[in-house]
DNA sequence: TAGGTGACGCGGT
DNA sequence: CACCGCGCCACCT
């Protein structure tokens, strides 16, 4: 599904040591509410290694996938080498390392989507 | 075809 | 804030 190749393609330009949420992955491809789906695609879907999906957490800003990444406290310890801090209480600073998308950010990625033909 | 299941999110309390 | 209920939607029985 074409849904799964934007994931791929946005996913891919979360900038090393920074953090978004599953919804905004969805938003930035073109499908507001799929939240969900995100989530399930990470889980399901064979995307190639490298992908970064330990620099997504859910709007609680918890690291919900813990168990998905071969172990408990292993997207955690991913993002501490990339410099990502946490905040006493173990979730993650947004305030520090969230990921902002500018205006241009949507168009751009709308025009990435229709050079790769999805 | 109908019903259940989530790596989710928002609005109300 | 935290907690809870409800809406969401592709997938899989």
């Amino acid at each position: 599904m074409d849904f799964y190749r934007r994931m791929e393609l946005v996913c891919q330009a979360i900038p090393y040591g920074q953090v978004t949420s599953y919804g905004q992955i969805a938003l930035l491809c073109g499908r507001p509410r799929h939240a969900r789906q995100v989530g399930y695609a990470l889980s399901h879907h064979p995307f190639g290694p490298g992908l970064p999906a330990h620099r997504i957490v859910n709007s609680r800003r918890v690291l919900s996938g813990a168990l998905s990444f071969g172990g408990p406290g292993i997207q955690r310890r991913l993002l501490l080498a990339e410099g990502v801090a946490f905040l006493p209480d173990g979730r993650v600073d947004l305030r520090r390392f969230g990921w902002r998308n500018s205006p241009e950010a949507f168009s751009d990625f709308e025009q990435l989507f229709a050079q790769q033909g999805v």
